[in-house]
RNA sequence: GGUCCGUUCGUCUAGGGGUUAGGACACCAGAUUUUCAUUCUGGUAACACGGGUUCGAUUCCCGUACGGACUACCA
């Protein structure tokens, strides 16, 4: 097997999707496994889509995720430059080539005859109106043109484009690592435009030579580029290139969640998760888009996450680190069928690595929430709310969110719960319990509940019927971590004063 | 419309000519927890349809339906 190169080649026109950043960890995975090379090329040949600070927007999204670049952007290599735009030279030589050759042709036409072709066979009963074998014949170009005239053409510097002579009648086949063997008639292919008017390649040609010069073993790539393939394999042909052709495998691709149809940014906003990895403003547009990062997603959890979004082990097992990832992957386990994006999947990943880390660790996600709040917070006591509540926690911010009632005394309640747990037996228990903690000097968490034992028991309430009441008091709802967990961390005092506001406050409602 | 690709529980998927069609997420129920959650146990739920081939098809073949991608001097 020769030595694997694979790349990541990205157009800078805006955020990096998240269908893009799975390609670009499929391929980092196959590179790592085989000990071979991550390249990552800028496929910046449309001037008029670039956007700036897409491409540190791509690095630094890759970073973020743990996939290292061995070559190209922002690393160097024996290739550079990695920018497509800088290599226009080199595209014009095999551009030429293929003229030369015989393989490739001149074309004038304007856009305004290409319009009127196309309308014309349009209403001929063309389906599909093509530049190809066929209409090629009544157009302008120098397969149609005298000789002088297209030399005069091209000395008075007439805009034209190099389109690929497809040939007529050619079986086209390609063996996908993924779906096979496919199989294409070159009639249903057009005389692909090779060599635009500005000078630039078009994604075809340039693809196709960088892929040769910087010597790919494999193009994982998205579904969207299958039906173009076996036009590259006609290049790869027409180049000499046929035996260093590198392997193919298209990839499902990222359906939206509910309906039909490709995961878009717009079904994101209205579902409410981010796919972008990183968060993002349009520099044109201004407009902001969330990133899997700000929303709270660990980069592991997002990595294993997208891994198994169209391949899996052929095991039970489901987390999987980096390295995990690159010792089980394998091409031959991707699966053929478009996959939904499953947020809730998502989720889960994130909660089960979030689990997984220390107390220490996740201290400090806790403290740096708190810092943006300008609120200060011992460490020791951090961790200690972030032990209570872990179990709980999909997100960091979560620590946070979650446990305000920690840092500031409630000052409303929940109703529902109100409604149904704030009965005269609970503020008879909680008036008691008030008092006996009054008398109390420690604030351990076994010595609330042994007095509130104590308490019911004298009243002769269960303790169970009340807690929910105490809840509430102490927090201000029905749900959350550990109650006498939360009191020890808050201590007595501050239990004593939110019960005596809660009995104050809530007095009415108790009919 | 044409070309190409695809189709196993709601979702991600395993499997593969004879299986009680397996797992995970989600959902539901029970157990445990004198609270919430966790945890544990259990449950609902799938081979798109029609023809072949075959003793037998969810699995192989052909159609149909449905879905998707592509159909630019965009990638």
């Amino acid at each position: 097997m020769k030595d694997v190169r694979v790349r990541f080649a990205p157009s800078p026109t805006g955020a990096l999707h998240i269908g893009g950043v799975r390609t670009a960890l499929y391929n980092y995975l196959l590179a790592r496994k085989y000990n071979g090379n991550m390249i990552l090329r800028i496929e910046d040949t449309d001037q008029t889509r670039y956007v700036p600070g897409a491409e540190d927007y791509i690095q630094q999204a890759l970073q973020w995720v743990g996939i290292t670049i061995d070559e190209g952007l922002g690393v160097g290599g024996p290739h550079a430059p990695y920018r497509q735009s800088e290599r226009k030279p080199i595209y014009r030589e095999y551009a030429q080539r293929l003229v030369d050759e015989g393989n490739a042709y001149y074309a004038f036409d304007t856009e305004q005859e290409l319009d009127a072709m196309r309308e014309r066979l349009r209403t001929a009963g063309v389906n599909s109106p093509q530049y190809n074998s066929i209409t090629r014949i009544q157009m302008r170009n120098s397969l149609t043109l005298p000789v002088d005239e297209v030399e005069s053409l091209l000395k008075a510097k007439t805009p034209f484009v190099i389109r690929l002579k497809v040939p007529r009648k050619e079986e086209v086949r390609l063996n996908d690592m993924i779906r096979g063997w496919v199989m294409v008639h070159s009639s249903q292919i057009d005389d692909k435009v090779l060599m635009k008017s500005d000078g630039m390649p078009t994604y075809h040609l340039a693809n196709v030579v960088d892929d040769y010069l910087m010597k790919i073993s494999h193009v994982i790539r998205g579904e969207e580029w299958l039906p173009s393939a076996p036009l590259h394999v006609l290049l790869y042909k027409y180049l000499g290139w046929e035996a260093d052709m590198p392997q193919f495998a298209h990839l499902p691709l990222l359906l939206k969640p509910s309906g039909d149809g490709k995961l878009s940014k717009r079904d994101a906003d209205q579902m409410g998760f981010p796919i972008f990895p990183l968060d993002w403003t349009d520099p044109n547009t201004n407009e902001k888009a969330a990133g899997f990062r700000e929303s709270g997603y660990l980069a592991e959890a997002l990595v294993n996450f997208l891994a198994f979004l169209g391949w899996n082990p052929g095991t039970t097992q489901e987390i999987f680190s980096m390295d995990e990832l690159v010792a089980a992957f394998s091409v031959e386990r991707i699966g053929k069928a478009g996959t939904k994006f499953d947020i809730h999947k998502a989720q889960w990943f994130n909660q089960q690595y979030l689990r997984a880390k220390t107390n220490e660790e996740l201290a400090d996600y806790l403290l740096a929430s708190l810092t943006l709040e300008g609120i200060t917070c011992p460490r020791d006591k951090a961790v200690k709310i972030v032990a209570v509540m872990k179990e709980r926690a999909v997100f960091p911010k979560d620590f946070w969110e979650q446990g305000q009632f920690l840092f500031f005394a409630p000052t409303t309640f929940e109703e529902t719960v109100v409604n149904k747990k704030w009965n005269e037996d609970a503020t008879k228990v909680l008036l008691a319990y008030r008092e006996a903690l009054l008398h109390l000097s420690t604030s351990d968490a076994t010595v609330f509940k042994s007095t509130l034992d104590e308490v019911t028991h004298q009243l002769g309430i269960g303790t169970g019927k009340i807690l929910q009441a105490l809840r509430l008091s102490v927090t201000g709802a029905g749900a959350g971590p550990d109650l006498m967990m939360i009191m020890e961390i808050i201590g007595r005092d501050e239990v004593v004063k939110r019960i005596g506001y809660a009995l104050e406050h809530l007095k009415l409602k108790v009919a």
